[in-house]
RNA sequence: AGCGGAGUAGGGCAGUCAGGAGUGCCCGGAGGGCUCAUAACCCUCAGGUCGGAGGUUCAAAUCCUCUCUCCGCUACCA
């Protein structure tokens, strides 16, 4: 019989749309449920969403539907989503599903009373229906809940709990001896940290009129179940533990439950206490990922810096985010998701590394052997340093027990890299020896056959593509071996594998803020010779220059004429007026020009796509940037100066003149 | 406050458990090679007082002590 593999997602709460680190949670759990197959295991793989809940009722409530309407709409909602990340799960549990979820609950929780696990208690104490529990009086701000802004109830509640304490000092056994193996190490000690404490009992029921939405506890109907028996239990109800049937039987205990570390007690404390109260065995791994932040800060609506999953995935393809998210962001931490670094992978290890790498070899197959694989004769030097390098399987291999994907696909991209290097140094396109180029066409196409199977979990669809390029079939990973018998016909496809994203350079902004302006006055400086005093209207403010025009434009000139000026330029006084920026203007020998356009006052002055610096500038760092005329309008960078697609123009002064 | 983690080239990381020349990877920079390929690929170079101070040692990024900075968990509790 093959070897079974449970991996599970942690349930997402469907009150709100799918966001980052449900992408980044899924793409992980379907990564390792893809790796294991591949290993020829029998693969279980589950997600689904937990229902329940007062947060739901109210979430109902706010968009005008029934509850039962709002979770049918959000599961749907989340149903779709793993098939937009093109996730293999087997199967998708919900918690309101009273048919497979709620036996299996109710069935836990009697045995969990049977050991004498539960218990009542009475306590009295402020509830927050916003939080879904109670509030301490110091968390209070003005006796109201920080979080919500309402003032909690006072509850005097008689519930049942959960004997969690008589556990603890077992399940820190289990977990520093790594039978239920908490990864990262960090997360371990975390973990071991609250057990080794004094750990209390767990309220385990709500009565009905605090949580309306949820599961009865049997026996009692004014008690309604809390999340932890109702939730946890859904790794079992999926495969149906009520019944204890095949699935329950084959999958159970779970290989590894993959968790956002803000869960992580429920699941590696909560929920192997209630296994060993029922007597069933606990899960062997739990695989704990970071939180994805955002230009260095958490995600927030507020900072505006909030990424959403369909909209990266429309704009970058799924298999570029779902590689980005795997490969580059390490897999153990927190991690900062940034669309520059996402367009760098895309562009070098995908575009660059991969798809080229494939071109080139089909390439120099179709037009050396038509297409037709060649036959391996006797192996040279070079050639046994490949097949040596292809054999990373190990490696990898470790890498994804550890569940290090990064550095997993490391691996992989280390042997791709190497055989862009066999090509290079072997140089096909110069070997006469038809019987030679064919050994070394042939070394190279079956390397990357082999890539293309090692990069299936990560990316299905491209590793399927390739394989369909070359004319090969998926194998399995621990079976690879760098074979001499692989045969067939390339399929040349014009289409390529990856186009890159073409880069706006965020790194280069455009140091200056430039806007229209338009001269309502000019006069001499009271005390210098050269300078002229000018009042500008820039259309929401006014603004008053120095400039040393001086001599090159009349008073009557200036008036009305519409000027470019840095408005983030550091103010400073000229001979005892204050000047709150400068103009710019074009300088070839002793021609001086006033750049103008015809934009309205008040336009935004760009550099091509660059974005603009809001930050102050001195006048040394203006001195440094180079700015030049070329044909008649401003460049900077090779990067024109419009106003909102207005042209900014000079008339007078030629080419190559430098504006300051 | 307690516990835990992190600090290594301009950026992102590995190396630390088991001490052995700053050893290495990716991006970026400079130069070169190649011309099969998606202006791709390959090579070379520049760039580091391994957060700081002290200690152990023939030898410290690595071990010990102290210290600074950042982060996480916990904080009389449902």
């Amino acid at each position: 019989m093959k070897e079974t593999y449970y991996v599970t997602t942690a349930i997402a709460y469907p009150n709100q749309p799918p966001h980052a680190g449900h992408m980044l949670e899924f793409i992980q759990s379907d990564f390792v449920a893809r790796y294991q197959r591949l290993l020829g295991k029998d693969v279980h793989f589950l997600t689904g969403t937990d229902e329940h809940g007062q947060k739901i009722v109210e979430a109902a409530k706010d968009q005008g539907l029934t509850t039962q309407e709002l979770v049918e709409k959000n599961a749907k909602i989340f149903l779709d989503f793993t098939k937009f990340l093109n996730m293999s799960n087997d199967d998708f549990i919900r918690t309101t599903d009273q048919k497979r979820h709620w036996p299996s609950v109710v069935k836990l929780w009697n045995k969990l009373k049977e050991s004498g696990d539960i218990y009542k208690k009475k306590y009295e104490g402020l509830y927050c229906v916003g939080c879904e529990k109670f509030v301490l009086e110091r968390e209070l701000v003005d006796g109201k809940c920080q979080n919500h802004n309402t003032v909690p109830k006072k509850l005097v509640e008689e519930n049942y709990f959960f004997k969690l304490s008589k556990y603890a000092k077992k399940i820190e056994e289990l977990i520093s001896k790594d039978e239920i193996k908490v990864v990262p190490k960090t997360r371990k000690n975390e973990i071991l940290s609250f057990l080794s404490d004094d750990v209390k009992d767990i309220s385990f029921s709500r009565h009905k009129d605090s949580l309306t939405w949820g599961i009865p506890v049997p026996g009692d109907e004014d008690q309604v179940m809390y999340v932890w028996c109702d939730a946890l239990t859904n790794y079992i109800s999926a495969l149906d533990y009520d019944a204890e049937g095949s699935l329950y039987k084959k999958y159970w205990p779970a290989d590894v439950h993959v968790i956002g570390k803000d869960i992580l007690r429920f699941h590696a404390a909560y929920w192997p206490a209630m296994h060993l109260s029922a007597n069933i065995p606990v899960p062997k791994s739990i695989f704990v990922h970071g939180f994805l932040n955002s230009k260095g800060q958490k995600m927030s609506k507020s900072l505006g810096n909030v990424i959403d999953p369909y909209e990266q995935i429309e704009k970058y393809g799924l298999e570029q985010v779902r590689l980005y998210l795997l490969k580059n962001l390490p897999s153990y931490d927190d991690c900062d998701y940034s669309e520059e670094d996402l367009t760098d992978t895309v562009n070098s290890e995908l575009a660059d590394d991969l798809g080229n790498l494939i071109r080139r070899v089909i390439v120099l197959i179709e037009k050396n052997f038509s297409g037709n694989i060649p036959k391996v004769s006797s192996l040279e030097d070079i050639d046994k340093k490949l097949v040596e390098d292809s054999n990373f399987f190990e490696d990898f291999d470790e890498f994804m027990l550890g569940f290090e994907f990064n550095k997993a696909l490391n691996k992989l991209w280390e042997f791709i890299r190497a055989t862009n290097k066999y090509l290079t140094d072997t140089e096909p396109w110069k070997i006469k020896d038809k019987e030679r180029l064919g050994t070394v066409l042939y070394n190279a196409l079956e390397a990357t056959r082999i890539i293309s199977c090692f990069l299936y979990p990560a990316m299905p669809t491209t590793s399927e593509d390739i394989l369909e390029r070359i004319g090969q079939k998926l194998q399995n990973l621990n079976e690879i071996k760098f074979s001499t018998k692989t045969s067939g016909k390339i399929n040349k496809k014009d289409e390529v594998l990856f186009r890159k994203i073409e880069v706006k350079k965020m790194e280069s902004t455009f140091p200056l803020n430039l806007k229209v302006a338009k001269i309502v006055s000019a006069e001499n400086h009271p005390d210098a010779d050269k300078l002229l005093v000018l009042q500008l209207d820039l259309g929401s403010e006014k603004r008053q220059l120095v400039a040393g025009i001086k001599g090159y434009y009349s008073l009557e000139e200036l008036v009305g004429k519409k000027i470019i000026m840095i408005t983030n330029l550091k103010y400073a006084k000229l001979r005892g007026v204050e000047s709150q920026g400068m103009l710019l203007a074009a300088e070839a020998g002793d021609v001086v020009e006033v750049l103008t356009t015809d934009a309205p006052e008040g336009t935004q002055v760009s550099a091509g796509n660059l974005e603009n610096n809001e930050e102050q500038v001195t006048f040394e760092q203006f001195g440094k940037l180079k700015i030049v005329i070329k044909d008649g309008v401003p460049v900077f960078e090779d990067k024109v100066l419009e106003a909102s697609g207005e042209k900014v123009f000079v008339t007078q002064v030629s080419d190559g003149a430098k504006v300051r």
